[in-house]
DNA sequence: AGCTCATGTTAAGGGAGTTTACATTAAAGC
DNA sequence: GCTTTAATGTAAACTCCCTTAACATGAGCT
């Protein structure tokens, strides 16, 4: 709540590290009001600054979003790395790790869910944007390929087709349960659980052995 | 494109039927420039009236979306319950139909899905809105149960689990890779394909054999 | 025909966001 | 110290949206 937004006496002229306060400002903007509930000159508000000033630092609305989805990004990659852990313990429960940090990611960072996911950039909008996004989905991906390994050749799913798959699991999931902010359905379980079972079920059809 | 939008003189004095011209103004703004990229005014716009015609009809903005989300729900729930075709030819085949009408609904729809799943309206927003979601999941729950007793008692998962497992699926792979119209991912293979894969995985794991 | 009321239109006030041009401050280098 | 330059601020023009009040129209009923 109290990051630096000090008076301007205090700080003076100059912002100091206006771009980054920026999207930090619009990160709690989304937070509250959704990817969509908050204009340019909110942001400039937040930080503090005349509404002309985010100008110096991103061309309009859209690459200041776009930043936020790009810095996103890079921690939901590094979130789901660590999920990952090079698959340690063994490939199965850092698998199911990976899943659980995606969810966790979601209900830990919703302002950046929203504008990675939510906010209607084209994912193509630059190409660091792009790069970012394909940087996390790897991760995924590669978990995926370690895990068909363990599978006797001959019954091994495309680990592409896979890592597909539970990204469509964890962002189903993510999207509809995950976030008890606003006024979402009750349900009997949490989004963890929902989850975990799901992959559970999901692994077991595909011939994975369940943990004793 | 060359709806209703006759001229004044063409149309006279009364719209005739300015309600559900509001609706499916908003329903093309939607589809071109998503559920946040467009004003109660442009509505009105696109239906051929002034700006203060729609207060006759709608409280606000929010109350506009609210009932494009409703009538949304309902033709979704009557797309679901096609697929499910009570069931028929058997309960396996109809349940993968309503996956696949999940989909179609999606893509047919990208409008009525964004205002339903995508606008962040509380779902709660009013009663008919609330009852108009709960009816179309019903169909879902309702398969499900029926699925689940072809089970052999004792290894019958929760048919609310296994419904809300098969929601985020669909919700999922139609929400990160069902609409073709932006700069999607591109695929080694469709959305429906994916899904179809994934609810074979899904039901194997659950105990379900596959077809000859 | 004449009434009436829902449905539209115009007009007007108030706000807010965007964007550009120009002024001001601070920090860094000569 | 002085100059240069990047970073903000201020101001202003422009556009658009929201909302309500007052007036106009015409469809349906009697």
């Amino acid at each position: 709540m109290s990051w630096k937004k000090r008076d301007r006496e205090e700080r003076g002229y100059h912002h100091g590290n206006l771009r980054e306060a920026l999207i930090q400002a619009a990160r709690e903007l989304i937070k509250e009001k959704g990817p969509a509930g908050f204009t340019f000159a909110d942001a400039a508000r937040s930080a503090g600054v005349s509404a002309a000033a985010p100008y110096r630092h991103f061309r309009d609305r859209e690459a200041l979003l776009a930043d936020v989805a790009r810095e996103g990004f890079q921690r939901f990659e590094a979130m789901l790395s660590t999920g990952w852990a090079n698959g340690k313990p063994d490939a199965l429960t850092a698998f199911n790790n990976v899943g659980k940090a995606y969810l966790a990611f979601a209900r830990a960072e919703p302002a950046y869910y929203a504008a990675m996911f939510e906010s209607g950039l084209p994912p193509d909008l630059n190409a660091d944007l792009r790069a970012a996004a394909d940087r996390a989905f790897g991760v995924l991906r590669t978990a995926a390929e370690s895990l068909v390994a363990l599978l006797p050749a001959g019954t091994r799913p495309p680990a592409l087709m896979m890592s597909l798959h539970v990204w469509a699991m964890a962002h189903g999931i993510a999207s509809l349960f995950g976030r008890g902010d606003a006024g979402r359905r009750s349900l009997p379980m949490t989004a963890e659980e929902l989850l975990e079972s799901q992959m559970l079920i999901y692994l077991q059809g595909l011939g994975f052995p369940q943990k004793a």
